[in-house]
DNA sequence: ACTATCGGATAGTTACAGTATCCATACTGA
DNA sequence: TCAGTATGGATACTGTAACTATCCGATAGT
């Protein structure tokens, strides 16, 4: 197919297509003759999957760059690719100096018996919020973090389940992409309905009866 | 204080505070002559929670502006508060007209128990996620919102109790931001973090041995 | 008295994510 | 076949968000 038919399909307009295959989010499609080039199913694939990253990862186009690396290089291992894709995903303000934050999670990484690993993007995220947290004056906010953690394990392992259903190593690794991406956002999501239930619940035992919410 | 200390202390420029001034994040301080203002320690302690908002959550002024609006109205219930926070906090590309993306958030909710509030902003925003799983093939996906809400349940409750734990009001309606900001932030590196634990597991006992991660 | 700082208003900057325009070709339908 | 539309690629432009910088007359502190 030519540009055209690949923007109805995918519903992104032409220029922002070329301005893709400027910035490499999309491969070149296969030329014809010097102005005349011929995409394929994967193009149109390729396009949803960078539409999805940007809209509702809210990632920018170098950190889907970043990752359509990771997806396209043969030699990457799924738990490498996994790094590379939490780090894009997360805020680019990792790190903080804070020491009590650091001493936090560390406790925290070793009360869980997980390795500590220090220079991974995820331990230095976490040190991050925590030192957020103290800064607006929340140290309380580290004790919640066990209770993170035994939600997450159990969702991890669903992860890798996830991930590994799925075939092809190409399509374990677009399931590492969508898991997380798709995956937090869902999270966030079934985590708000939870909480708002939960909030609801006990609010109708306060004052009885009408609706509420937008 | 004046603004200069204001400054030193939040560790926010100047021009950056006189800016939020501007776009109202920040009340103005109390004027002591026409052009002459005196800042508190309440004046730190919001500032520090715009910073924490924008730079961890990624929310946009105009979001924070929502937020803030939701912590300053005394008419404002817990309740209601979640809503608007969890809305600023979403990207904001809420919806979908995709049916079968709604037909399975709709049976989803349902399992859980929950009431079926289709106008809410979480629920809208798992419609768009779905979507979104379908529209790069991955119609899958659904099939973890089970695991999510396991563990979004108690989650839930010890965000509602690190609220409720608070003290006055006032401080409860801050823990809600921090808890749905921070704990989004800490949610999503926990979740890497057993993420890679897992995998770094499933890895050594193919390939013994070398460390990794960045 | 004098100099640094202040608040407030206005204007300018930077980065990002597209959009728009050109142009020389290539395809297409009467 | 040939007018008219579409294409790939290069270059230039636009819009928005989030700051920054400058200027001003008015204090504040010494």
């Amino acid at each position: 197919m030519r540009i055209a038919e690949l923007s109805r399909r995918s519903g992104v307009p032409v220029p922002t297509i070329k301005y893709y295959l400027r910035e490499g989010l999309l491969p070149a499609g296969e030329l014809t003759s010097r102005n005349q080039a011929r995409y394929s199913e994967d193009h149109v694939h390729r396009l949803r999957l960078v539409r999805a990253m940007v809209e509702l990862g809210g990632l920018s186009i170098a950190a889907v760059r970043e990752v359509l690396g990771a997806l396209d290089d043969p030699e990457k291992s799924l738990h490498k690719a996994m790094g590379t894709i939490s780090a894009a995903v997360a805020p680019p303000d990792l790190g903080s100096d804070d020491e009590a934050a650091h001493e936090q999670a560390r406790a925290f990484v070793e009360r869980q018996g997980w390795v500590y690993r220090p220079q991974s993007y995820a331990y230095q995220a976490l040190v991050g919020v925590l030192a957020t947290a103290r800064e607006v004056g929340h140290e309380r906010f580290a004790e919640m973090l066990d209770g993170f953690a035994d939600a997450a394990r159990p969702l991890a392992e669903a992860d890798l389940a996830y991930v590994l259903g799925g075939g092809s190593k190409d399509e374990a690794l677009e399931g590492v992409v969508v898991g997380t991406v798709l995956g937090d956002a869902a999270m966030a999501a079934v985590r708000a309905l939870a909480r708002r239930e939960l909030s609801g619940v006990r609010q109708a035992e306060e004052t009885p009866s009408q609706p509420c919410d937008p």
